[in-house]
DNA sequence: TTGAAAGCGATACCAT
DNA sequence: ATGGTATCGCTTTCAA
């Protein structure tokens, strides 16, 4: 037997509206009462059932992660803890919970109208291989909470949050030319992918301002002015696989800047095998600090992604969001800045 | 402004009973009807809401994750995608959401208070570290289902689900010696955590049925029979550590197994540093495939931990006895199996 | 087969 | 400062 609000109504002698105000700390009840009744509701065990409060409030305290179990995710897998440890950190103490929504067997065209117009929750928060810009501007258009995690460029009126990739990617490039790499090759991940084009973008940048670079190209041979790209889908095979490809080509690289730890470990193995030293001849560095980075033969230079930040950034975000009605309009985007992890596989004997 | 089932109820001219009947697909209401308001339902884009509805019918259909983010976790960061993968996928074909409960900042004593009789979810799933055998007793005598992740020895009573580490451990033990290993070493983990007692059981019970290694002994030494086992906090330090010890003993192994990835990757780099070869010198394995297992040189031959599947029958054990109502008791445990991943590490010249 | 009315357990407005 | 009562959106008897 559930106890009730009427139960303590009861047993306390006064109203159960007053037992809601003691619930809710009103001010217009005196401090001695609020005293009695609480006696009551600790003597009895009470805890107000949360449905029904939601259900008076019309407010669900309660945000989803959308995620889609159909299709596998490196990312998550590696991160998915600390992104809801992030969420959570931020959301739980504002009494707010984190209900996980997967849509594998919803599909994306139920899925709005089951959680946003079900108010199942408040707000969602999902990665960018599942919000579309459609679903975006559906949200839009329903002035209902949401955030992206990774970025959807081009749409301003879109909300995201997104570890700033291109800047970290320009970090990176700017450590290898720092240690004296002088013609460094940028190699997996996808066209088309936000993320890759952010990095490459990032690489470039990097090339772009750089004098040393400059100094060295005479010594070291005709460098391609916007660096060498090759992508490739993100895993071991195409690591070994652009490897080879660059080792072929007329400028050898002197280093090589890694999508993924699976794209890095592929490209360690390869040039390992092929008798390659590593930092001496070859700089290696990667994206990302889990799952190998620290783990491999050297141990990897890698951008660590601070993904408890990342989550707790999009948590953030969505908070002020549905609180929105009453604060001032809210910043719809917002980046998480990754920093350098420097290990031993770009230590190159400055010249 | 949402729709509510009195809109449906007007627009199709019935009484809102009805409209609640057709939600439930009651037998009682005509074809005829329920089509007619289903139309409505789908013109105006009705979805009930859940909030009314769990609180009309006096259940949830929610179940939560209890996790606790004050305390890392080597075991969750890897698997956790996993893990709430397997459980989604039994529970939400039955349309029931997992929620997240974070204790941190709850508090072991009053969580339970929050949880249950809050009314919040209808089951809890929660690892061994967080439930603590009072714990249980208190949800036991609620008659509040719930299921451990991760075995609690000794309780009868208690409900669990976990990896059968025994048995594992002894596949793993099973697999040296048949390779021409005569005497493995087990290093890592803690006394008192059923996990490692558990898989030193399992070692022990290989070690005991081998035969071959009863005739191996002559030549190889003298053996201790109930084998070499090295406690220790599984990490890196600690693996370079054991092995060191190991290898001063009089007795030197020729196997070691690892309580996990990382203290087997603390002991890969000792040994090579030592220039001790394997697999040839010293056969290596490790529980958990995750998250260096295929990436380590050599790559380590493992037993690897099916996590969807141990999330799966926590999911599956916990919907049973959440409809334990009008089912049989059920079974309250259940062994996830484990499967050997061979590997390079282990790859000994047979002689 | 359908409808009217009484809950479910809280909140919130309006009196007192 | 407190109490009475409608309300939130749906389910569930019980009549009709």
């Amino acid at each position: 037997m559930k106890i009730t609000i009427n139960d303590i109504a009861k047993a306390a002698n006064v109203a159960k509206s007053t037992v809601s105000k003691v619930l809710n700390d009103a001010p217009s009840i005196s401090e001695a009462t609020k005293e009695k009744v609480r006696a009551v509701m600790r003597e009895m065990n009470y805890e107000p059932s949360s449905l029904a409060t939601r259900l008076a409030k019309q407010k669900g305290y309660n945000v989803g992660l959308v995620i889609d179990l159909s299709r596998q995710s490196d990312f998550l897998n590696a991160s998915f803890y600390d992104i809801i440890g992030g969420v959570e950190s931020v959301i739980g103490p504002l009494d707010y919970e984190l209900t996980i929504c997967n849509i594998e067997h919803v599909g994306r065209e139920r899925f709005v109208s089951r959680f946003v117009l079900g108010r199942k929750v408040d707000g969602l928060i999902m990665d960018n291989s599942i919000l579309t810009p459609e679903l975006a501007g559906e949200l839009n258009g329903l002035k209902f909470p949401y955030v992206s995690i990774g970025e959807i460029p081009g749409m301003a009126s879109l909300c995201w949050v997104d570890i700033n990739n291109r800047r970290g990617a320009a970090m990176l490039t700017s450590h290898l030319l720092a240690r004296g790499y002088s013609n460094p090759a940028f190699i997996g991940g996808e066209r088309g992918d936000p993320m890759f084009e952010a990095r490459v973008a990032g690489y470039r940048d990097a090339l772009a301002t750089d004098e040393i670079r400059g100094k060295k190209a005479a010594e070291a041979g005709p460098l391609v002015p916007s660096g060498i790209v090759l992508p490739g889908y993100a895993n071991e095979a195409n690591g070994r696989r652009l490897v080879r490809e660059l080792l072929a080509l007329p400028n050898v690289p002197d280093a090589i800047i890694c999508m993924s730890n699976l794209v890095a470990f592929g490209a360690l193995e390869e040039l390992r095998g092929r008798g390659v030293s590593i930092p001496d001849e070859m700089g290696v560095a990667t994206f990302d600090n889990r799952p190998l980075a620290p783990f491999t033969t050297p141990p990897l230079t890698c951008l660590d992604m601070d993904t408890f930040a990342l989550g707790a950034a999009a948590g953030e975000m969505l908070m002020a969001q549905i609180n929105e009605a009453e604060a001032a309009p809210v910043s719809r985007r917002r980046w998480v800045e990754p920093k350098l992890a420097v290990r031993r596989s770009t230590e190159k004997e400055m010249t």
